[in-house]
DNA sequence: CTCCACTCGTTAGGGTACGAACGAAAAGAG
DNA sequence: CTCTTTTCGTTCGTACCCTAACGAGTGGAG
């Protein structure tokens, strides 16, 4: 799964479609098994606990910020999950047919929409959270104690940094 | 984006919902970085880089699998990429309407498909990547040498792991 | 109060993502 | 050689995911 390319391989090839221009190698392997690890533990996660409950990836997070907020708006769970507006309103119309999770209209302001779970879905996160942190232990078990820590950081650092801008320009976000 | 709430609110409310169950807040804390930060830089990726050029994320990661083995089979870009075999099937159709890929079939094997890529396909990349490696530099600069090796050999372990079967039963992969 | 700029969630349209089922082709068994 | 099993890429159905455009609601300017 790691593909049958070594790094040195793939330098070599690399260098030669690339002659004369200067690709840093470094920077392109903690990109590259930033995601190969995303999606490895995605997978992971998705095939021994989520599948089981006909839960997807998104469904689990967006459920999951709902239970631990307990009522929250429509626009600050995407904020929160990490996707669209748009995206979410698709996935809400899932939740809430499996009937994990009930939509009302805000008083104060009628154009949000406010989310909460339902009792079902209350069992089901209870149920679902226990098994979920087992495996992120099992994970997390393959790094030691200091290299877990530095490992947060260093992904927190990293995240923090794609959300500040491109490297040419000098854009500010809101 | 990072989310309103920190993650000592966070650990709080959930340790109130989930009393009385054990819960690891440092492999949660490893796992939920994770994501946030692979989302946080592929979405940086796409703004800054692909959609300019009218290229998706895994289009991009297909094109480049393909530029380095110069010649490959489907099954080969699915594994190497990540993806199943269905998704696959989409995603070159975009690519091969865009003129970056050709697919032709086996000789040996009629069964199989092997990409290669087009003139327009090889320009693309001999343009692309460049700009794209150095939005890698730029992201793997928020780390310091050392840590950026550290982040690197974590990643690779919690993949190997994540692809080693799951916490609880003792299942083999092939 | 009226107009206008803004924000809310939804919809429309297209690309990506999966498992399951498919026909074609290849490889093994007898 | 035939019969069965396996493997290939594709198709089908469904869900996710984005941007752009939309109608509804809010709030500020005059």
């Amino acid at each position: 799964m790691a593909g049958a390319h070594t790094l040195q391989e793939t330098e070599r090839q690399v260098s030669t479609l690339l002659r004369g221009m200067k690709i840093d190698f470094k920077a392109m392997a903690v990109v590259s098994n930033l995601f190969r690890a995303a999606s490895a533990v995605r997978n992971h996660l998705e095939r021994e606990i989520l599948s089981r409950h006909g839960l997807s990836w998104t469904g689990f997070v967006v459920l999951w910020v709902v239970w631990v907020w307990q009522e929250i708006e429509t626009r600050d769970i995407a904020e929160e999950v990490g996707t669209s507006k748009a995206t979410l309103t698709g996935v809400l119309k899932t939740l809430e047919r499996e009937n994990w999770i009930a939509k009302r209209q805000s008083k104060e302001d009628r154009r949000l929409v406010i989310v909460t779970l339902t009792g079902d879905g209350k069992r089901l996160m209870k149920r679902i959270f226990p098994e979920f942190n087992k495996e992120e232990i099992y994970l997390a078990a393959s790094l030691g104690t200091k290299e877990r820590r530095g490992a947060a950081d260093a992904l927190r650092k990293m995240t923090i940094h794609a959300q500040n801008g491109p490297a040419t320009k000098g854009k500010k976000k809101s």
